[in-house]
DNA sequence: CTGAAAGCGCTAACAC
DNA sequence: GTGTTAGCGCTTTCAG
C-alpha cells in the first residue's frame, strides 16, 4: 500500500474565493440557481468543474437535517426476491438524488431492531423494510412512535404503511387452479413458518382454499434448513400416496422441490405438479418453467421508494391507511399439469 | 398521511447537561471510554439510553472527515453473482461499523463514472467496484489519481487493486475437462463481449485451450439480449452439426442454454453438455445440476471489504501489487457427461 | 441579486 | 479526569 495524498476536496469557501463571490452565492448556485444572475452562475459553475467541486454531503446534512439517504432493511440478498426488490428501490432512488443503505438481517428478529437503530444513527431520512413478522415486531412498534417515515414491503399489517401483495388470495387461486386440473392430493411446503408472516399468510390461503373444496391437505411440510430441504421433500414424495401437487411458499423452495421430485424418480409435471411463489425472474428460464405467483418485485420496491420520498418531501410520514396492494399474476407454466389418473 | 411530530433526536449538549458533565465527556464516553471515570461513564450512559441518544453521524463525519460508509458500484443486483457478493460485503462491513451504499450501473459505462462521483459527494470513505472494463475505464483512471481508497472485485488489472479469480485459467480447465470427456465440437456462448472484461478473459481462456488442443471452436455465440438468448442458442443447437458442448460465460446464460437445448429436443447432458461460470448458489439446486466454475462470490466481497477497511484504518490506499486472486473450483455436475458417440 | 454572520452536532487540542 | 474552545462545510436568515 502506498500512503494517501492530501488532494482534499475543495470547500465552498475556496470556490467562492476563486470565483470572486461569497460562499452564499455558490450555495445558491446549487440550491436555488434562479436566484443568482446568469453570468455569476456560469462563473461559479466553471470554477466548480475546474476544481471538481461537489458540496460536502455531511455538512449539508448537518445544516439541513436531511441526508438524502434511505435505509433499507431486508432479510437477505441471497433470495432473488429481495435483490430484485432492492434493485427496484435503487433504480427509483438514484435519479431522485437519494442514496440507499441496505442492511440484511438474515431472518433474525433482533437484527431488525439493531438495523433500524444503526440506520437512524447514520441519519437516514426514511426506512424501507421487510421484517419477519410485522404483527409481533417490537422494533416496528418503536419505530411507529418515532417521527421517521418508513414503509414496509411484502409485509402487510393494518397499522403500518405497507406495499404488498395479497398472499392469501393468491394462494387460494393457486389451489383452485390445481383443483381445476384435477388435483386432490395437495401438500404445501414452506420454510420456518414462524419466521415469516408472508409464509403464514400464504399458508392460511392454502388451508382456507382446501377447506373450501372439502379437501384434507397433507400435513404441512416445513423445511427449516435449505441444506436438508431436498431430502425432506423427497421423503414425502417417495410415499405411495404421495401428493400429486406440491404448493411451495416461495420459488427457492419450489426449485428444490423440483429437484426432490427428480431424485424420487417422479416427473414434473406428469407425476407431480409444483408451484412456487414470488415470481423470481429465473423461474421463467427453468425447465420445466416454474408455475408461480408472480409478484412485481421490482415494482414493489419502486412503489415503496416513491411513496417514501414523496412523504419526506411533504414532511409527512406514510399513513397505514394508504397502504398499497399490488396485483399478482399467476403464471401457469410447465411445472404444472393435469393430475395423473388415480392408480 | 399524518404530519410528522417534532421528537428531535437529542444532541450531545443536552445529554451533557442532563448528566451534569461537559459535551467532551459525553463524546469521550463513546470514542475513548477508558479515559473517563467509571462512575461518570455510567451516569452518561444511563442518560443516553434514557433519551435514546445516538451521536449524529453527519456531525461526526464533518468533524472527523470519516463517514464510516463504503460505496459499492456494481452492474446489477439481478444477477445473483453480484447480489451474493454484495451480501458478502454487507456481512463484513456491518460488524465493523461500516455502512454500505450500493449503486447499480446496468452495465452502462458512463453510469460508472457518475456513480463514483455521486458516492464521493456522499462522502464515502472508500469504494468497492465492479466495472465493465477495467482497462479502458476513464472513471477508474480518474479514481486512481484521487486519494480515495478503492478495490475492484471480479475485474483484474495490473494497475488496480483487485480481488478476482483467474477466469482464463478456469475456462481453460473447463475446456480440458470437456476434452477429457470426449467433446470436440465445443461452442462458447456469451453476452455482449465488449461490455465485460470478465467475459473477454473467459473467452480468451476458451480460445487458448481450444488452440492448445488443435481444435477449431464454433464461432462465438454472442447473445446481446436476454429476451432472445434462448432462441439464438436454440438456432445453433438445431443445426445438424451442432456442438456437443456449450461453454457459457456465466451461469445465467448457461441456464438459458439448458432451456434452449430442451426446446431443441436435445437432452442435457446426453446430447449436449453445458457449463456455466460464476457458481451462483441456485445452480446446485437445478436439475440437471449446473456444471460451473464456482467462484467464492460472497468471499470475494468479504475479502474486498476487509482489505478496504484495513487500508482505511491505516490511512493508506490499497496497492495494486497486493491484489488478491481467489481460488476457483470447477464443479462438474449433471449438466455435463461424455460426448455422445459420433453419428 | 449578493454578502455577512450564525449555527447545525460533534471532536480534538489545549487548558486546568 | 474533565472542561473550554474552535472549527469541520454548509445553508439560511437578515441586511443591503
Amino acid at each position: 500500500m502506498k500512503s494517501t495524498q492530501a488532494a482534499q476536496r475543495p470547500s465552498i469557501v475556496e470556490i467562492a474565493r476563486h470565483a470572486g463571490v461569497s460562499p452564499s452565492t455558490v450555495s445558491r448556485v446549487f440550491n436555488d440557481p434562479d436566484r443568482v444572475q446568469e453570468a455569476t452562475r456560469e462563473t461559479v459553475l466553471r470554477v466548480c468543474s475546474e476544481f471538481g467541486y461537489r458540496p460536502n454531503a455531511s455538512a449539508r446534512t448537518l445544516r439541513t437535517q436531511r441526508s438524502q439517504v434511505l435505509g433499507v432493511v431486508l432479510p437477505t440478498l441471497e433470495n432473488p426476491v429481495f435483490s430484485e426488490c432492492l434493485q427496484g428501490i435503487a433504480s427509483t432512488t438514484a435519479p431522485r438524488g437519494y442514496a440507499i443503505m441496505p442492511v440484511t438481517t438474515q431472518y433474525v428478529v433482533e437484527a431488525e431492531g439493531n438495523a433500524i437503530e444503526d440506520l437512524q444513527a447514520f441519519g437516514v431520512d426514511g426506512l424501507i423494510l421487510v421484517v419477519s413478522d410485522a404483527a409481533s415486531s417490537e422494533a416496528l412498534r418503536r419505530l411507529k412512535n418515532r417521527s421517521i417515515p418508513y414503509v414496509l414491503v411484502y409485509n402487510r399489517h393494518d397499522s403500518h404503511p405497507c406495499v404488498s401483495v395479497a398472499g392469501d388470495a393468491a394462494m387460494h387461486d393457486v389451489v383452485f387452479g390445481l383443483l381445476e386440473r384435477g388435483h386432490k392430493r395437495i401438500a404445501m411446503v414452506c420454510g420456518r413458518l414462524h419466521a415469516s408472516d408472508r409464509a403464514q399468510q400464504r399458508y392460511a390461503g392454502f388451508v382456507e382454499a382446501m377447506a373450501h373444496a372439502d379437501l384434507t391437505p397433507y400435513p404441512l411440510i416445513e423445511v427449516p434448513f435449505i441444506e436438508t430441504a431436498i431430502q425432506e421433500i423427497a421423503a414425502v414424495l417417495q410415499r405411495n400416496d404421495h401428493p400429486t401437487a406440491l404448493v411451495c411458499s416461495n420459488d427457492l423452495i419450489a426449485i428444490r422441490a423440483m429437484r426432490a421430485a427428480r431424485q424420487s424418480r417422479l416427473r414434473v409435471p406428469e407425476d407431480v405438479s409444483i408451484t412456487g411463489f414470488d415470481g423470481v425472474k429465473l423461474g421463467e428460464d427453468l425447465t420445466p418453467q416454474l408455475s408461480t405467483v408472480a409478484q412485481p418485485n421490482a415494482e414493489m420496491g419502486m412503489s415503496a421508494a416513491r411513496w417514501l420520498i414523496n412523504s419526506i418531501a411533504q414532511q409527512r410520514v406514510p399513513n397505514a391507511a394508504d397502504s398499497i396492494s399490488l396485483p399478482y399474476r399467476i403464471r401457469w407454466a410447465e411445472s404444472c399439469s393435469q393430475a395423473p389418473p388415480v392408480q
